[in-house]
DNA sequence: AGAGAATCGTTGACTGCTCAGCAATTGATT
DNA sequence: AATCAATTGCTGAGCAGTCAACGATTCTCT
């Protein structure tokens, strides 16, 4: 076998690995299952799967203030980021800007009575998808595991 | 208690569901793993975790006949964005076009030599942090059942 | 108190995808 | 065999995010 061949050889054999396979079932399960809750999102409540996770922040406990800079941490977005969904929100008036009071650099986003409307509705609509897709297809025991295991994860990339 | 207030308490207990929190459990963790590959793989070996993704089912088995349709299907994009990633992986050398024998309209993609060598170091950098991130995290036992409930998860969203 | 470093949000330029529409080719129906 | 439908890949326009640079504010240190 001459070089080349054993690079090739040795290229299917890493790309054949039991690691890959499961690590590609991660991502892809989860980018189909997202991709999923966000068509039914837009089709039956006109809100993209990231404003529904805004909302589920602001509408959690409704006493509590948030920044933006805090949604940005949550949802793993850059700053830029965050302040262009909240634009685009705020637009559909789901969303309204506030001042911070103790830091005027920051800036306060809360739930219109509209947006929690539509989260209720856009809510009823995710359990039903989450619980078709996520919970049914695992068996009662795994699940508690599965949620265990993914919260081990999170908190591994979350320490580093 | 009057009607606004009926629906914030309904909005605060939907935002705070058990369900919620699960499921944003498992995209924030694929989502923050997947920028932890990806930007491994940027600085280390300059290709995207797409690309790898796609070098991953070029070396699979080389004698193996892949269109650009495969890919699309396979990685969850759209005609059009395998289009433009062929494009750049192309333009860097990492992979060859050609003519599909028996069908004129489809495009076959194959590695080229540099390909499958950036495809190498790139699968040590990605062992390394899978194994990381995603195998030490877990315990044993529950990275089987993991592997296969997010098996069930994928299979319950290929089949609708 | 004052200077320098750090933090928060915004903006311009870019990237990587989608969608809609297209031409070329192939498949199905009659 | 001829037509109509379906599939494949490509292109222009648009969308949702990033990165780099910035001004305003706050924190820290002496």
């Amino acid at each position: 076998m001459n070089p080349v061949e054993r690079e090739n050889d040795e290229a299917a054999r890493a790309a054949g690995s039991r690691l890959v396979q499961d690590f590609g079932l991660l991502i892809k399960a989860a980018t189909r299952l997202e991709q999923r809750i966000d068509m039914a999102l837009r089709k039956e409540c006109e809100v993209s799967h990231t404003m529904f996770e805004v909302l589920i922040r602001l509408c959690r406990r409704p006493d509590e203030e948030i920044s933006q800079r805090r949604l940005a941490d949550d949802l793993t977005l850059t700053s830029s980021g965050i302040t262009r969904l909240i634009d685009r929100m705020e637009g559909a008036a789901l969303v309204r800007r506030g001042p911070a009071p103790g830091d005027r650099r920051s800036v306060l986003v809360e739930a219109t009575d509209h947006g929690r409307a539509v989260f209720l509705r856009a809510a009823a609509v995710h359990a039903r998808v989450v619980e078709r897709y996520f919970v049914a297809p695992v068996a009662g025991a795994d699940y508690a595991r599965l949620t265990r295991a993914l919260g081990e994860i999170d908190k591994a990339l979350r320490d580093t």
